[in-house]
RNA sequence: GGCGCGGUACCCAAGUGGUAAGGGAGAGGUCUGCAAAACCUUUAUGCGCCGGUUCGAUCCCGGCCCGCGCCUCCA
């Protein structure tokens, strides 16, 4: 099973294989860590996610490096606002940034490079490329990459820029560029600013080359794939091509993804528009962590997402639907033996699901096999004819779904737990949701011991404590199911 | 203005040149002490509009309308 992907360098579907033929070599572009990361920013770390996670399920090995950036303009921004080096900012967001991470269950790359820590090498990369004449220092000491000799600029975002060589829009700061549009390599340390004494120079790296250097240095020269959101297209990995195969002269990267944006109610999120949302704000609103993956990984990612609220409670309802089969299935007492067309049916999810997730991740398309193969099975259990093969080889396939969507395992209370102890902390108790507080209200304990009080009612026939402790659990969000196996609860 | 993407049922969303997956929601039914869960039935003669190609188009071509994104920091 090979993955197709479309690949935005060459402008077609491509088989995505390692080069090396042991391990597919990605880069993909991190976060900048200067707040709280938002919905949008996730749906592409999920989105690379399922591709990495599919890649494995199909025998490839990934070595995947991601970049945190720690030091641009942003950051030195707030954090002379906090009257902070950046240094004391930053970490802050970089373990908010993983804990989000950790919350969505998106999986940790082999490698993850911290601009800070590599200004050696994008010094040197800078080096070389004025070596190679394509790159050079203004009066103010900052280092710009010459466009113009780099012919190809351009051939991913396939943009022609040779019409706009020097326009109108012209920075005052950058005056002293030979070309509108050439970028910069390493801005002259300004006074008051971080900065890093270097061969170069006094100053700090320009946004593009920390990619460059830091994916040189751990995939090579060339490597497989390199992916990010769609607006790093142009001009951060156009740059980013530049900059590297000039000095290279080899392919950067074979082959680009780009996910393309999250909207929230049709329009790009924005915090003056009032759309914005971080996790945090929809963990602490009540959603679990497993919707908004699912909700988040379910649109293919070559589409525009429209995120709304009620995409988030859909994706609730479909987890619902998994889990309560998932836990049906593994808790229920089934005879030896097995059903030829049980067990056919599932291999032909299975294989269905594959091709799917193999034709470019068409996420969407994957999840309906799994739902027919529910469907088909929970019918088999309704006639009483569901045996124990035809278990193993349902629960085969929920694994490999699972393997890659990750949302029928319930992980959900730690990260609303924390998204709960962390506005207490941040002070903003006031964004929790009071039905969220009202779950939370009781423990599992105290659950067990009511529902356990309702099962002594019914045996008694005492019908109305039965239904009084039903009610008063469904007000908190505790749902009770009673079935041939025992009762089951669950936490809305 | 340039480049790109999309418009499929109440909502989300696949998909194919031969007659519309899946999820959610709604309605009716079965089961149940009652529920829930589950199952069954049901909800697009129709895939933005208009032409064209074709035996046949939602899917191909052309035009139009609408929405969105990128072109500047941005996932």
């Amino acid at each position: 099973m090979t993955l197709r992907l479309f690949n935005t360098l060459s402008g077609q579907m491509d088989e995505l294989v390692p080069a090396d033929g042991k391990a597919l070599r990605m880069y993909a572009c991190g976060p900048t860590v200067y707040d709280y990361g938002h919905i949008g920013n996730f749906r592409t770390f999920l989105q690379v996610d399922v591709l990495r996670r599919f890649l494995k399920l199909t025998g490839i090995k990934v070595r995947h490096v991601m970049n945190i950036t720690d030091v641009d303009d942003k950051i030195i921004r707030n954090a002379a606002a906090a009257g902070v080096p950046i240094g004391e900012y930053t970490p802050k967001y970089v373990d908010a940034f993983f804990e989000d991470l950790d919350a969505l269950r998106v999986e940790r790359p082999e490698e993850i490079a911290r601009a800070t820590e590599h200004i050696d090498r994008m010094v040197e990369l800078i080096q070389k490329l004025a070596a190679a004449g394509a790159a050079y220092q203004t009066e103010d000491g900052s280092w710009y990459f010459r466009l113009a000799s780099f012919p190809e600029y351009g051939k991913l975002s396939k943009k022609d820029l040779s019409g706009m060589e020097n326009g109108a829009r012209v920075d005052v700061d950058e005056y002293e560029k030979d070309s509108a549009r050439d970028f910069a390599l390493w801005k002259a340390a300004k006074p008051g600013e971080t900065a890093w004494d270097t061969a170069i120079g006094r100053g700090r790296p320009g946004w593009h080359i920390e990619c460059s250097a830091m994916a040189m240095e751990y995939l090579g020269e060339s490597f497989d794939l390199h992916a990010g959101g769609e607006d790093l297209m142009f001009p951060h990995h156009e740059n980013e091509i530049a900059q590297s195969e000039s000095v290279t002269h080899k392919p950067f990267a074979h082959h680009w993804m780009h996910v393309r944006f999250l909207l929230v109610d049709g329009r790009k999120m924005s915090k003056s528009e009032g759309n914005f949302f971080t996790l945090r704000d929809l963990l602490l609103k009540g959603y679990k962590a497993s919707a908004i993956r699912l909700a988040l990984v379910s649109v293919p990612y070559r589409h525009q997402l429209n995120f709304t609220f009620d995409g988030l409670t859909e994706a609730t309802n479909a987890i619902e639907r998994l889990r309560t089969f998932h836990q049906r299935v593994t808790k229920g007492h089934f005879a030896e033996g097995g059903n030829l067309d049980l067990i056919l049916a599932a291999r032909e999810a299975d294989t269905a699901y594959m091709a799917a997730l193999a034709n470019d991740l068409n996420t969407a398309e994957a999840r309906a096999p799994i739902f027919d193969l529910i469907r088909t099975s929970n019918t088999a259990i309704d006639q009483g004819r569901f045996l124990a093969d035809d278990r193993t080889a349902v629960l085969a396939v929920l694994a490999r779904f699972d393997a890659v969507f990750d949302v029928i395992a319930d992980h959900d209370a730690e990260p609303t737990r924390r998204a709960l102890a962390w506005a207490e902390q941040e002070g903003k108790q006031g964004d929790v949701a009071p039905e969220l507080l009202a779950r939370q209200s009781l423990t599992d304990e105290a659950i067990d011991a009511l529902v356990a009080e309702r099962t002594v009612a019914k045996k008694q026939r005492n019908f109305a404590r039965a239904d009084q402790i039903r009610n008063d659990l469904a007000e908190k969000g505790i749902l009770i199911e009673d079935s041939k196996d025992g009762v089951r609860w669950k936490r809305k």
